[in-house]
DNA sequence: AATTTTGGTGAAGATTGTGTGAAGATTGTT
DNA sequence: AACAATCTTCACACAATCTTCACCAAAATT
């Protein structure tokens, strides 16, 4: 559960704003004022900060600029004015993530939290046991990082990436290798070391349950 | 430097952005059509895409789902509808990380682009090691002002731009000559050497945990 | 139950990739 | 032109990784 702290003095638009996120499965908590705000952020998890510019009692920028001071938490701006300069300002100058004009919808709303929080959490939507970090070059199983040959990664990379699927050694192999290599028996070597490494991520896990062997066929990644 | 790709097919907007970015010393290059955007990427390192929904030979959207395909790259939308489902299915359904709805100053389109671009970058203000100071062709390791020849620096400051991601020695090499050298090993001399300065400056660093091998692939910076 | 086929396992050898130092080539400076 | 600084290439050693193989276990077939 990914928890949204919304900071707006209209009512109607946090219960709205509030309504819509809570039917996403997110956690909302609503203030109408920044100090509150500030203090609930000292003390409890946010993944995300909706923060209007008009508060009662401070303005929304000076809201922003303590946040800053001390995290790097997702901000999205609710504004009233459609003012440009108001806009380079909170995203250039303060450090916001994004930036929303009255009127909005909803639904629009939703949108944008989806759009900030899916960098951080990539796979919140697959329930697979597997995140695969390109640009590392990397794959995650259980939140925690395999070590993997270039090889392996390949491999595991492409069986995830087609999962509950089987791919025979063939396929596997002109998929994987440039030049194919001319033992089919390669790929077991290369499954079991792949399977290995998952063991010594997760003691308890049956590897073979998770890459399964297809008799005289192949392998398939099961989610 | 940071690249940005801009895909649009009125050539006045596609210049003031131009324009803009370039001053605020980003590296930019355009096309007017999605296909070779497209192929452009496929060989190039890019940072951020900005991309028109209304392009001559394919859907912006369309893009976007490509690229999506195969990346996490940055991607803002500029739009000239203000249309909010098109928002929503942007952002929502198809992983945009930002909408930009026409008219709108070059300043704004900046704003966004930095906004978009900071995470990636935050540490190199707060947390990072190093800092680079482009104007004197300086980079500092522990606030310590590291001797480095000018390849080093440029292969070094790209690292630091782009922590935490394997770059293969192809992708250096575009990046970093002009006209390429012929042997990629020669990248693995140039890092050699950076290591050893950063060895220089703080005996006790473990400079192979700092520049990482990718074996097989290329080198990675670590935060 | 015996036989055959297929996959798992560990280990050995082959192969590839990287770190290193140094030599030669290139560039820039005086 | 001569010199210094830097870049590129190369050869070697070493380590990581890949491939193959022999052997055993499990499953399918007879």
């Amino acid at each position: 559960m990914q928890h949204i702290l919304i900071v707006e003095d209209d009512r109607t638009i946090a219960e709205s704003i509030s309504f819509i996120l809570e039917q996403d499965s997110f956690g909302c908590q609503w203030f109408d004022n920044g100090t509150e705000a500030l203090d609930y952020l000292d003390n409890n998890p946010v993944d995300l900060m909706l923060l209007d510019v008009g508060l009662p009692d401070m303005s929304g920028f000076d809201v922003l600029r303590k946040v800053r001071d001390e995290s790097d938490l997702p901000v999205v701006i609710i504004s009233a004015r459609d003012d440009e300069s108001d806009q380079v300002l909170a995203l250039e100058g303060l450090g916001a993530n994004g930036y929303l004009t009255k009127p909005f919808s909803p639904r629009l709303v939703v949108a944008h939290v989806r759009s900030q929080l899916r960098r951080n959490h990539t796979d919140i939507n697959s329930e697979s046991k597997f995140s695969i970090n390109q640009a590392m070059q990397k794959i995650s199983f259980h939140n925690q990082e395999l070590t993997l040959t270039h090889t392996e990664f390949k491999i595991l990379s492409h069986l995830i990436e087609h999962p509950n699927q089987v791919h025979t050694r063939e396929y596997l192999m002109k998929n994987i290798w440039d030049n194919p290599v001319s033992d089919e028996k390669t790929i077991n070597t290369h499954i079991k070391s792949i399977r290995k490494r998952l063991k010594e991520i997760d003691e308890s896990c049956d590897p073979q349950k998770i890459i399964l062997t297809n008799r005289g066929i192949g392998y398939s990644l099961i989610e």
